[in-house]
DNA sequence: CTCTCCCT
């Protein structure tokens, strides 16, 4: 049978005798994946060296080998062979290796020289899987040391070739035709928001009356899927309806099979991503794709990552789509518009650019590379993430401070396992942990063993999500038939892992036996930066060593545990994150296993609760507070306590201002204003406030407690900021007071802005023709004249022009209205009086 | 109101 790469495989073989490497772009069904192995098996430059294929995927890599094999006639493991996780069929005259990625890393690792290996093909590296990168850097780097004699080969189905070839020397670029069926593309008339599983069910009713064959429908995940499903379920009839199908990668592999296999009748499948790539559905010729899927980031700031809801790429819709085209012409609906297409990204972000690097921080240490600008990247791993990682694996011990690789960093390396892991196995077997740490292991770089199926709630409490977890995978070990809590499979592939890490750790056979204390301290080893503190007793937020806040998930078993290990913590969008999977944690184990990271720290501050200064000797882990206890306070720290406590509740205005504090700062304000730049001092609450510490401090003996600082008298402090000529001056040239010609002394007061204000009886005024005077006689006061009833009359600063102009007007109907007071017709030589006419006339 | 997918 003849296919299109067929066409190019001559010019391909030449192109790479005479080049270092080549870029081969061919969409999918070109089949690049096995003809080109099989080419350059043929090829006598190679001169016998191996040909090692990358496969992104353990089914992609054992399909393409058998595949190869068969059409040389011979059984997988003789010319052609592969090696995935658990499964290495490779024997003495094998020369076609085809590899997932961690086994290729692995293998770099242990050789870097790639001794016999002539050429390295990275299949599907439009991918851009954090490996492949990683794969590609190494390998380049491989090849422009000590190997300048190894091929490279990268190909790719949709990614724009040109990076790549830069990348690689300007490699020459290979590209041919696919064989796919068109497929017709349906968009949307209007954009459909978050609501997908609703517009995802009416796109299927359509579909089924505008089409023929089976429908993949792409929706973001389980949750819309399982919305979608009961939607179907109630609007299709009973009879003749299609069959209703989910898929996702949680499902055990029954399930999955049914989505994937030929139905008896029409058949709908509900997919998340699994089917973009990974899954290959019989018989589908329509797909309905709702435009989002779940993406993953990560937070460099704390190291947790989090899922959020994303458009798809338009390079993943694209993926999607030819889904349809693979039996023949298909149809594509998109639940969106033709306008929102030209804002989808071109394509998704690759892996390096999203995720936890403390991994590649470690592979690139054992390389021996402490900077990653030394290897060549089509994307350069991100400065925040790689930092993240870095202070990672110091805490893990596989770095120095220096950023140095550790032994036990080179051994951790070692492990096929997450360095978090790696360091728990290790650390677990100084302690004769080993066998219990590979169960704890094992479980957590697998699918979860425990069904999801039970909705929240009905649980039992439980110290620990994963003591619980163990527990269970000894009791499915032990053959106890009644743990229908747990997925078999997830079992099966649990224990294959545990069995696989105890023989590397040598390790005993599992006993079974688990307890809280110990699973909380080796996952305190795995995770030492999620450690959380209970905010208060029977909360259920915490407080985790960075500093971040986090509240434990409904679905998790751990309840009102002081502190515990948040191993499963979901990023919050700025507020609290969640905590999927707990267990607790002993403050001794902590006090006990990580003393380089406790600190004590002695805090005095004002509590508003108990209203007063509280001092306690801290023990700290990172932001925790592990334990208090209270000291004595010395005097000096009860006062800027106290300060602080008081600036925090409400700056200066906390503080009890008396009327007469109160005007003695307004008149020193109003100094200021008038003698700026004389060196009066600022007495404004704004300046008030940022000096507060300076001025009021000493003043503060023996005070603990606001009902103290009731007592306090403001004005001899404030007083303390005048110096000697200043006071003498505040009192004649901005007296608290006048006495007015009635003889009466007069409160002047001064206002935050304009000249000082003078509200008197306009009676008590009789006689007197100037306005008065403040400030050496510069500023004439504002006269606020009141009627007897202390009514406004008048505002003004010119008394005579009153007494002249304005009085004779206002007269008359002052006499009308306080009949028993004075109203003489000549103001100048009447008697000033706060009295009637009748107290008048008595006295005399 | 739950966790997309893949790999040593």
């Amino acid at each position: 049978m003849s296919l299109p790469v067929d066409e190019i495989i001559p010019s391909f073989l030449t192109t790479l005798r005479n080049n270092p490497a080549v870029v081969l772009q061919a969409p999918p069904g070109a089949g690049k994946t096995t003809r080109i192995p099989l080419a350059l098996l043929a090829a006598e430059w190679l001169a016998g060296r191996k040909i090692v294929m990358l496969e992104p995927r353990r089914l992609a890599a054992t399909n393409a080998a058998r595949w190869m094999a068969s059409c040389l006639g011979e059984e997988v493991g003789r010319t052609v062979g592969y090696q995935i996780r658990f499964d290495r069929k490779i024997g003495a005259t094998t020369r076609v290796e085809v590899v997932t990625e961690g086994i290729l890393t692995r293998r770099l690792q242990h050789d870097p020289l790639l001794e016999g290996v002539g050429v390295v093909i990275l299949d599907e590296f439009h991918e851009r899987s954090l490996q492949a990168d990683l794969a590609l850097a190494l390998c380049r780097d491989i090849q422009t040391g000590l190997r300048d004699d190894l091929k490279l080969v990268v190909m790719s189905a949709t990614l724009d070739t040109e990076p790549v070839a830069a990348l690689l020397g300007n490699a020459p670029v290979l590209a041919c035709a696919g064989r796919s069926f068109p497929v017709d593309i349906r968009y949307g008339e209007r954009d459909e928001g978050g609501e997908s599983a609703e517009a995802a069910a009416r796109t299927v009713h359509r579909a089924l009356r505008e089409t023929t064959g089976d429908l993949l429908i792409f929706l973001p995940g389980t949750r819309e899927i399982r919305r979608c499903e009961r939607l179907l379920e109630q609007s299709l009839p009973g009879s003749g309806s299609p069959l209703i199908v989910p898929l996702y990668g949680d499902l055990p592999f029954s399930a999955q099979e049914r989505a994937i296999l030929p139905a008896d009748r029409r058949k709908v499948v509900l997919a998340t991503n699994i089917a973009e790539t990974s899954l290959t559905i019989e018989g589908v010729t329509v797909v309905i794709d709702s435009g989002w899927s779940r993406q993953l980031r990560f937070d460099p700031a704390s190291g947790i990552e989090r899922l959020v809801t994303a458009r798809v790429s338009a390079a993943s819709a694209d993926q999607r789509a030819g889904r349809a085209g693979r039996l023949g012409p298909g149809t594509c609906y998109r639940l969106w518009t033709e306008h929102q297409q030209r804002s989808l990204l071109p394509a998704t972000a690759p892996e390096i650019l999203a995720t936890d690097l403390a991994p590649l921080v470690l592979e690139l240490a054992a390389w021996g590379i402490s900077d990653p600008a030394q290897l060549p990247w089509l994307d350069p791993p991100p400065v925040s993430a790689m930092a993240e990682g870095g202070r990672l694996l110091q805490l893990l011990e596989a770095l120095d401070e220096k950023g140095r690789l550790t032994p036990h960093g080179k051994e951790m390396a070692t492990f096929p396992l997450h360095p978090r892991l790696a360091h728990l196995l290790l650390k677990a077997r100084e302690r004769n942990l080993g066998s219990p740490a590979c169960d704890l292991a094992a479980i957590l770089s697998e699918r979860d063993i425990l069904r999801r199926a039970s909705p929240a709630g009905g649980r039992e409490k439980s110290p620990s999500d994963l003591l619980d977890r163990c527990q269970l995978l000894a009791g499915w070990r032990a053959g106890n038939r009644h743990v229908g809590q747990v997925d078999v499979q997830s079992c099966q592939v649990v224990e294959r892992v545990a069995r696989q890490q105890r023989k590397l750790l040598n390790a005993e056979p599992p006993t079974g036996s688990f307890d809280a204390e110990s699973v909380g301290l080796m996952l305190a080893w795995a995770f030492p930066d999620r450690i959380a503190r209970q905010r208060a007793p029977g909360s259920d937020r915490y407080l985790l060593v960075n500093g971040k806040g986090a509240r434990l998930s409904d679905r998790s078993a751990v309840h009102d545990e002081p502190l515990l290990v948040a191993v499963n913590c979901e990023g919050g969008d700025g507020g609290d994150g969640v905590i999927h999977l707990a267990s607790a944690l002993r403050m001794e184990v902590v006090q006990r296993e990580f003393p380089s990271m406790l600190s004590r720290k002695r805090v005095v501050e004002w509590d508003d609760r108990q209203g007063r200064v509280i001092a306690v000797e801290e023990e700290r882990f990172g932001a925790l507070c592990l334990e208090s206890r209270p000291v004595k306070p010395a005097p000096d720290e009860v006062q800027s306590a106290f300060v602080r406590g008081l600036l925090r509740k409400g700056g200066v205005s906390a503080l009890p201002w008396t009327p007469a504090a109160r005007e003695f700062q307004s008149r020193v304000m109003f100094l200021a204003r008038e003698y700026d730049g004389e060196g009066w001092p600022d007495l404004s609450d704004d300046a008030l406030r940022d000096s507060l510490p300076e001025w009021l401090e000493r003043w503060l003996g023996g005070i603990k407690s606001m009902g103290d600082l009731a007592r306090l008298d403001l004005l001899s402090p404030l007083r303390g900021l005048l110096d000697r000529e200043q006071a003498r001056r505040l009192d004649v040239e901005a007296p608290p007071d006048i006495i007015v010609p009635s003889g009466s002394r007069i409160r002047l007061h001064y206002p935050a802005d304009g000249p000082p204000v003078l509200a008197v009886k306009l009676q008590e005024l009789f006689g007197l023709a100037a306005t008065p005077l403040v400030a050496r006689g510069r500023v004439p006061v504002v006269l606020h004249l009141l009627s007897p009833a202390g009514r406004p009359i008048q505002v003004t600063r010119d008394l005579r022009n009153f007494w002249d102009v304005v009085y004779p007007e206002v007269k008359k109907e002052l006499k009308g209205r306080y009949p028993k007071h004075p109203w003489p017709d000549d103001p100048w030589n009447a008697a000033p009086t706060r009295h009637t006419k009748k107290r008048l006339e008595g006295k005399r």
